[in-house]
RNA sequence: GUGGGUAUAGCUCAGUUGGUUAGAGCAUCAGAUUGUGAUUCUGAGGGUCGUGGGUUCGAGCCCCAUUACUCACCCCA
């Protein structure tokens, strides 16, 4: 018999995974609820012609595509085929795929929907995307993203309020050495008025590598972008100023005197900033880092990402401001956007490695009833119930077997107490109830023993 | 799409210049213990060494192919 397996780059989750995910899902679920934001789902696959063309031609070689059903050759165009073009045949036998972000199925659902909506919009969205890249660390074919968004205002409150968001996800987590780095779309735009020539995407690709391969690696990879070294003398003056905030954004308010863009940028920023503190919040967490790019080409505004300090794993929390979303699905519908997203499986990694899931949370019952013979199983059953009504999350031992093995279910389950029912405890109505921490056990009676645990 | 690495028990891994019957820890099961787990002791089960071919008197080890997994690059959560 041939062993099941899973495809490339997707996970099962089992009981002790998804209790730790759980939390990561209920603690960001809460916040976002909290900051106003309703949930939304869509569906799993989406129309390719709602996918291709968003993400740009990687993207579209990144999209899983599904294969139409029955004779799907029916429809395809015979020369396609024979001449093995591949890409054209594509499009001939599938017309859906799997969703490859959050945030296009969103703007679609706005677009779509436009009239029952009541704008501005928060939406928050928990579901798995699918991307047909190589698995490696950090990085599978099917994860889950923790979306939230507001569509129909460019108030930068929104933008304010993603940092607090972050700050106050990470707290509830218990991850506190990280950094959320902020920076403005017209901020680059600046940077590249700066250097005359050369694609303004490739600068920005290459920048955003500065802290992870060095200065010379960038300036090499755009020598063979076609940029010269005399255009980008000042852009690296710019990039290698170390400072505070304040001190960054004087310091370029200097530079791009003349960049319309530049100063619109830096106008933003600081509003941004100044809202921060009158949420009566810190700075504290939040780096202006003037390399960062992000890849996704529809950020027009603010960007951000979200970097866990000490741990080998990309970015954990990125997102930005769109102006032109809905803009794409229809022409004279422009609405502003700005979103953000967790990385589920990223936080899980960071949070396994630094050790920071609580072993509360991987608690399922909190009490196990073992017994000794037929009568006293019986008797548990009267005492299960009053538990439960109680609130408290417990089980009977469902077989009669040995005390021992009862116990031992109870160890590996993590199940803190169980209550040892035997002839004796049937007679006086007492309860042994065990901690399975300590070892202790003691005599109480039902309420006592309720009172206990709860 | 490009380039490395790995593949031996359910899991994590040893395995000498190629040499008889392939080992350990953890896990599982049974017992020490007929009203007590996690700790301790004793014992047991479990492997066509990823797959196919080649070299050799002889291959877990060397060579070729293939598949899976994994890490890095591109890009990204």
């Amino acid at each position: 018999m041939e062993k099941p397996t899973l495809p490339k780059g997707t996970r099962d989750f089992g009981p002790a995974q998804m209790a730790k995910r759980q939390f990561i899902f209920n603690t960001i679920r809460s916040v976002f609820q909290k900051y106003g934001f309703q949930p939304l789902e869509t569906p799993a696959m989406e129309n390719l012609s709602t996918l291709t063309g968003k993400y740009g031609d990687e993207g579209d070689q990144l999209l899983f595509k599904i294969l139409n059903s029955g004779d799907f050759l029916k429809d395809a165009n015979q020369e396609n085929l024979t001449t093995g073009n591949w890409k054209l045949v594509t499009g001939d036998i599938s017309e859906k795929g799997l969703r490859y972000d959050l945030t296009v199925p969103f703007a679609r659902y706005v677009v779509m929907n436009r009239h029952e909506i009541t704008f501005p919009f928060k939406r928050y969205q928990i579901q798995p995307v699918w991307r047909a890249d190589r698995p490696q660390k950090g990085r599978y074919r099917e994860f889950y993203q923790c979306d939230a968004d507001v569509v129909g205002t460019d108030s930068l409150i929104c933008e304010a309020e993603i940092i607090l968001m972050i700050k106050e996800v990470f707290k509830g987590l218990g991850i506190q050495n990280y950094t959320i780095k902020i920076n403005h779309r017209a901020i680059l735009s600046g940077l590249a008025e700066l250097c005359k020539g050369g694609n303004e995407t490739s600068l920005f690709v290459a920048i955003d590598k500065l802290d992870k391969i060095g200065e010379e690696k960038v300036k090499e990879e755009l020598r063979s972008r076609g940029f010269a070294d005399a255009n980008l003398t000042e852009v690296f003056e710019i990039l290698n100023f170390k400072g505070t905030t304040a001190e960054k954004i004087e310091f370029i308010t200097q530079k791009f005197a003349n960049s319309e863009a530049g100063k619109k940028g830096i106008s933003d920023l600081t509003q941004v900033l100044q809202l921060l503190k009158d949420f009566n919040t810190t700075e504290e967490h939040v780096e202006f880092d003037i390399a960062l790019a992000r890849g996704l080409s529809y950020y027009t505004g603010c960007i951000f990402e979200v970097k866990i300090n000490n741990v080998a794993i990309g970015s954990v929390s990125g997102g930005g401001r769109y102006d032109n979303l809905t803009g794409v699905f229809d022409p004279n519908d422009k609405k502003s956007g700005v979103g953000f997203s967790f990385g589920v499986d990223r936080l899980y990694d960071a949070m396994e490695e630094l050790k920071l899931f609580p072993q509360e949370a991987q608690i399922s019952s909190k009490v196990l009833i073992a017994h000794f013979d037929a009568e006293s199983k019986k008797y548990g059953l009267g005492v299960l119930q009053q538990l439960r009504v109680q609130g408290i999350a417990s089980e009977i031992y469902p077989d009669a077997v040995k005390i021992q093995k009862q116990l031992e279910y109870a160890n590996k389950k993590l199940i803190p107490f169980v209550i040892v029912i035997g002839s004796e405890e049937v007679k006086s109505g007492m309860l042994a109830i065990k901690n399975m921490k300590t070892g202790e056990q003691q005599k109480l009676s039902v309420e006592e023993v309720i009172n206990l645990i709860k």
